[in-house]
DNA sequence: TTGCTCCTCACGTCACGTGAGGTGGC
DNA sequence: TTGCTCCTCACGTCACGTGAGGTGGC
């Protein structure tokens, strides 16, 4: 068979067969008188099988060798090849998140281009103040989702208060970019991302702490807590209450109790929870916590609380709702 | 500065420097009076603009592009790249697998490659017969992930079939790589999955076969409860009953309850359930079916349930259960 | 004078495409 | 004789590395 109809059958250019034939990967049997090369079947067989390892991504010498070369196996090379490829998806993957972040920072021209992969190389750097300068930097290239992701994946303190900054300063639409750090694994992630959205006021930040305060980790159960405690939003009170109870945070907590619990109805709620917890918890520590939480509870349900408390089983807290009352009187 | 030093603070080849220089990416401002290149800060600022747009993926040609003509915007190249990128990663991630494929196949040398190779490629071929003929070639050198893998994801009937065939005599280990098709979110992988599971009997294959009864898709638990009654497995019971009221395979559910009910104990649970089922569904298509299934249970409690029927407000209901209780008799 | 740096020119890598200029076979 | 196919030789692509052979500057 000519070179023109095995080209046209196994889809290899005729250029690329006379390649094979150099490289002395196919070399067809024979030559009409007039010099024209002649594949028999077995040349074409060849041919597939360059084919099948072209498509496992081996090169033509390595291809030569492992046709020819009976101490050539298979087990390393096709390793090798493995590796290369999984490294060769992880810096493509790490290259498209750059082109995106460029993407999404429209740039009008090659300049803006530079500014943002400056800033980007500057925010990815090992060095925290090479991160601090670009997060000081104020340059308003910087799209917003990649300022939060910056914010996000920040370990330095320093570093992510000034990426909160940079952040405030973009706008309060940054908010769902900072959100979707809610749904991070990383329990100190999503700590960042409670305390960035605490920051914005409004009902949709409002919204996202309240959920928050499921979070499986206490310290972002509690942050939450906290910072809804500080917008008077009663659905903080119980998270408050398990914040005095284990100790966590227990003197912020206890206080925003109390400023949560000016309205007469909501301390009603909070005095009878901890009057409950009181009741239920055997721990002499808890307890004492929780009859000193009462203190700052304002209105005549705490005080009736405190009153039982003086005649506690438990001496330490007692003696400690004795001394409140003493205080208050 | 001279191109040495230039070449130890920018990271780049002193001979791409040169290559720059050609290609007039980076033309130094000035040479010696030996001739030697001298580098301008400003070349050196050059230089590291280079740099940024290389790491984005630019070839040299189209650096010089952005660099120098101002008609070259981004937005289009950005976007082409981005695209290219994520061609090559799909592109990769389907090398890897199949490379991981002939990995797991481990070959002694390069003919079991190009063996499995072959195999590989059929498999993935669009024609149903090329495919029903690799599946039947009963070729050792495939790896039962691989079949697996194969079975789950085809939709003809008769190549999905050869290949059960084929994972059968691959062996009972198997069941492990069927088994990750359960969680496959196409219903249709998930039911070829309980099929392949229910041909292998053992404590194995019915624990998964339990799990399957959890299914959000009907067919997956119908499926699922018909291979474990067969089994005996009470816990298909309930599904089976559902079976029965929603009219999906309910002959065969029906005979099914039947069979598994030969046991007294099981006998007064299916026939408890149905008589719920009856008293709280209205539908009279349904209640229908519900008594009819009755027919199939042995011992008296469901006789005694169908001679309640036989008054029952829903005439067709009543005259089905006379019936059947006249067969009986 | 001795190292060191720099210079240009050019070949090799890798898998090709695209000619130019010429010829065999129906 | 006219198309068509085939031949060899060779350049171009792309981003480099690695010489050879020569020279400037301390």
């Amino acid at each position: 068979m000519l070179i023109g109809e095995v080209s046209r059958r196994s889809g290899v250019s005729a250029r690329m067969l006379r390649h094979y034939d150099k490289l002395g990967l196919v070399q067809p049997t024979g030559r009409t008188s007039g010099g024209y090369r002649e594949y028999s079947p077995d040349d074409i067989q060849r041919i597939f099988h360059v084919e099948s390892l072209r498509s496992l991504g081996l090169s033509l010498p390595q291809i030569r060798r492992a046709l020819d070369d009976p101490d050539f196996t298979p087990a390393a090379l096709v390793g090798t090849l493995i590796h290369q490829t999984q490294e060769r998806i992880e810096r493509d993957n790490e290259l498209l998140v750059q082109l995106q972040r460029v993407n999404s920072s429209a740039p009008t021209d090659w300049r803006d281009v530079l500014r943002i992969v400056r800033m980007l190389h500057a925010l990815d750097s090992e060095h925290a103040a090479l991160r601090l300068r670009a997060a000081l930097s104020d340059d308003a290239t910087l799209p917003a989702d990649v300022l939060a992701d910056a914010m996000l994946a920040e370990n330095d303190p320093n570093v992510a208060s000034a990426l909160q900054w940079a952040l405030a300063r973009a706008g309060s639409d940054t908010v769902a970019f900072v959100a979707r750090g809610l749904a991070a694994p990383d329990a100190e992630v999503r700590l960042r991302a409670i305390a960035s959205i605490a920051a914005v006021d409004g009902p949709e930040t409002t919204a996202l702490l309240t959920g928050a305060l499921k979070d499986p980790d206490t310290s972002v159960r509690g942050r939450a807590a906290l910072a809804l405690a500080a917008r008077g939003e009663r659905a903080a009170a119980s998270t408050l209450i398990d914040m005095v109870a284990d100790g966590v945070r227990d003197v912020e907590a206890a206080e925003a109790l109390g400023r949560l619990a000016h309205i007469p109805e909501t301390s009603a709620r909070v005095v009878a929870e901890l009057v409950e917890r009181l009741g239920s918890d055997s721990d002499p520590r808890i307890r004492l916590r929780l009859a000193q939480a009462l203190a700052e509870i304002p209105g005549v349900a705490a005080v009736q609380a405190l009153s039982v408390l003086t005649h506690d089983a438990d001496p330490p807290v007692a003696r400690t709702a004795q001394a409140i009352l003493r205080n208050l009187g």
